[in-house]
RNA sequence: GGCAUCGUGGCCGAGUGGCUAGGCACAGCUCUGCAAAAGCUUGUACAGCGGUUCGAAUCCGCUCGAUGCCUCCA
């Protein structure tokens, strides 16, 4: 039997506001999109964030026993750089701005992402597909959309008619926003503005002559708006009504509100069952962003390389940071935080480490089968993974007593823990045991043997001189010598 | 200006009407030749002011502060 049948999982579906019990349209399978990065530059912290509480929901479906199709796109078109009449895409921008082909710049930094998401341990999605891959599917949407009468074409440009489409439809159900609000607050346009009211939005641009990312249409020669490669991939792949709908919140409006507004106005229906927006991360206690530059990299995180931190930090160290946060909650990045984080992280990863050297007794001295429970009741509350890891913690605490002989456990509840552990932290968290160096680990066991042969001869001796000083030298190099009861142990961070 | 969200102990961060997560730091103790590691113990926190209630961090109102969206951004 598949897991999810005993789980009672709820999701916050940001269309209704509330927590509701999770049913996927069809039985056992779940249709999930998530919108992917504009590749024009690389990816930072922030953007990273929305992408790995994804693949965390991903993963805890994956393990529920669904079977999953998640398309995570790549937008490679560009979005307009202004809604007036420049109408030049950002890769189109960036490409001239390096006198390359815009091309190599979205391959440049698709590359990026890749290995940005792969150093941080990310499932890769069912599907990536890309924006200029489906130019064609997104000029069919629009002629659609042209018949139905709810858009209208300006010298090569089309529009969606906001305005008409909520005479029959609720634009702004998502965001919570009231058409006549917006109206009413209009900011001041520039003059020349094609449409009929500023809260219209492009479907198809028409391409000025130095603009170089462009493709023909029934309208001439173009390139597609920004809220529409989304619906067109997501309904290619996933059918028009899906089961979830991912991004992060400040795509809530307009991007997603106007892939509602699009979708209904194809097929009248609403396409997403359950929208789910992940949080910010912010920096200096604002929202990172490319045009303002206040942002952070990966690459940084990993080589310490920045003014705000104080080291390196291992992929998995901002992964178990990150999901120390719900996801739904802005988390604000700092040194502090990691620098605590990452002595969690190594905390847990020992004690799992530890775990498979542990003896065994007659009997457990606590319940697994409802500790168990308790680590699937958290991830069933939205994917609650913080209360998650305080549970896993709980069972850290239980390790080490065992390991200190104060508490047992039989030899079926170790095999229940360590499985238990294993799936929420490796498979479901998606973090990775990076505490151990394992590449030279045969000649540096061997090496650490000795060393701590001779010291413990030495303090058999009394020579503590000579023990110290191993020991010493030892933590100067980043090696931790660690007494116990069964002997010395060693980890090196 | 409009619409939202948030403000939790030294720091990070859950919770959201009574049962007061967790991590990090700090202190004491146990262990140790001394340490480290590990364990145990201790912290009665919920921006402020009112209100509802037997009872509020949790609901309502106001004030203050911060942030997000309204314009490309995960």
């Amino acid at each position: 039997m598949q897991l999810y049948k005993s789980q009672n999982l709820k999701v916050y579906n940001s269309l209704s506001g509330k927590k509701e019990i999770f049913e996927p349209i069809n039985e056992d399978h779940i249709g999930m999109y998530v919108c992917g990065p504009t590749v024009y530059s690389n990816v930072h912290l922030g953007n990273c964030r929305t992408f790995m509480s994804f693949d965390m929901i991903f993963r805890y479906f994956k393990h529920l026993g669904y079977k999953v199709r998640y398309v995570r796109n790549i937008t490679d078109a560009g979005h307009l750089e202004n809604d007036a009449d420049d109408g030049e895409d950002k890769i189109a921008k960036k490409a001239k701005l390096e006198q390359i082909e815009p091309m190599e710049v979205v391959q440049r930094y698709t590359v990026d992402f890749h290995n940005t998401l792969q150093k941080l341990n990310f499932l890769p999605p069912s599907i990536e597909p890309t924006a200029t891959g489906h130019i064609i599917e997104q000029i069919e949407i629009i002629k659609e959309i042209l018949e139905k009468g709810i858009a209208y074409e300006v010298n090569g440009s089309v529009y969606f008619d906001v305005v008409k489409f909520s005479e029959s439809n609720d634009y702004g159900k998502l965001s919570g926003r009231k058409l006549e609000d917006m109206i009413a607050n209009t900011r001041e346009l520039s003059a020349q503005d094609e449409k009929r009211n500023p809260q219209d939005f492009a479907l198809w641009k028409r391409a000025e002559p130095q603009h170089i990312m462009r493709w023909p249409s029934p309208w001439g020669d173009g390139f597609p708006g920004w809220h529409l490669e989304c619906t067109a991939m997501s309904t290619k792949y996933l059918g028009e009504t899906f089961d979830i709908h991912g991004g992060g919140m400040d795509l809530k409006f307009p991007h997603h509100e106007c892939e509602i507004a699009q979708a209904e106005a194809c097929t009248g229906k609403s396409p997403v069952k359950y929208w789910l927006h992940a949080n910010m991360l912010t920096l200096n206690g604002k929202k990172m962003s490319k045009s303002t530059g206040n942002n952070i990299y990966p690459s940084e995180i990993f080589s310490g390389d920045n003014d705000i931190l104080s080291k390196a930090y291992a992929p998995s160290v901002v992964r178990f940071f990150m999901m120390q946060a719900h996801y739904t909650s802005i988390l604000d990045l700092s040194d502090d935080a990691l620098l605590a984080s990452e002595k969690g992280y190594y905390r847990l990863m020992d004690a799992m480490d530890n775990l498979e050297k542990v003896k065994i007794g007659s009997t457990s001295d606590f319940d697994l089968a409802q500790w168990k429970q308790k680590c699937y009741d958290a991830m069933n509350d939205n994917f609650n993974t913080p209360i998650l890891i305080a549970h896993l913690f709980e069972a850290v605490k239980h390790i080490n007593l065992i390991k200190e002989g104060t508490e047992t456990i039989t030899e079926e509840d170790k095999a229940i823990l360590q499985q238990t552990l294993n799936t929420f932290a490796y498979d479901v968290l998606g973090l990775e045991n990076q505490v151990v160096v394992k590449d030279d680990s045969n000649t540096l066991d061997g090496v650490m043997d000795l060393l701590i042969e001779l010291r413990n001869q030495a303090r058999a001796n009394k020579d503590f001189a000579t023990s110290d000083q191993i020991r010493d030298k030892l933590t100067v190099l980043g090696i931790q010598l660690k007494d116990g009861k069964d002997g010395t142990s060693f980890s090196v961070n």
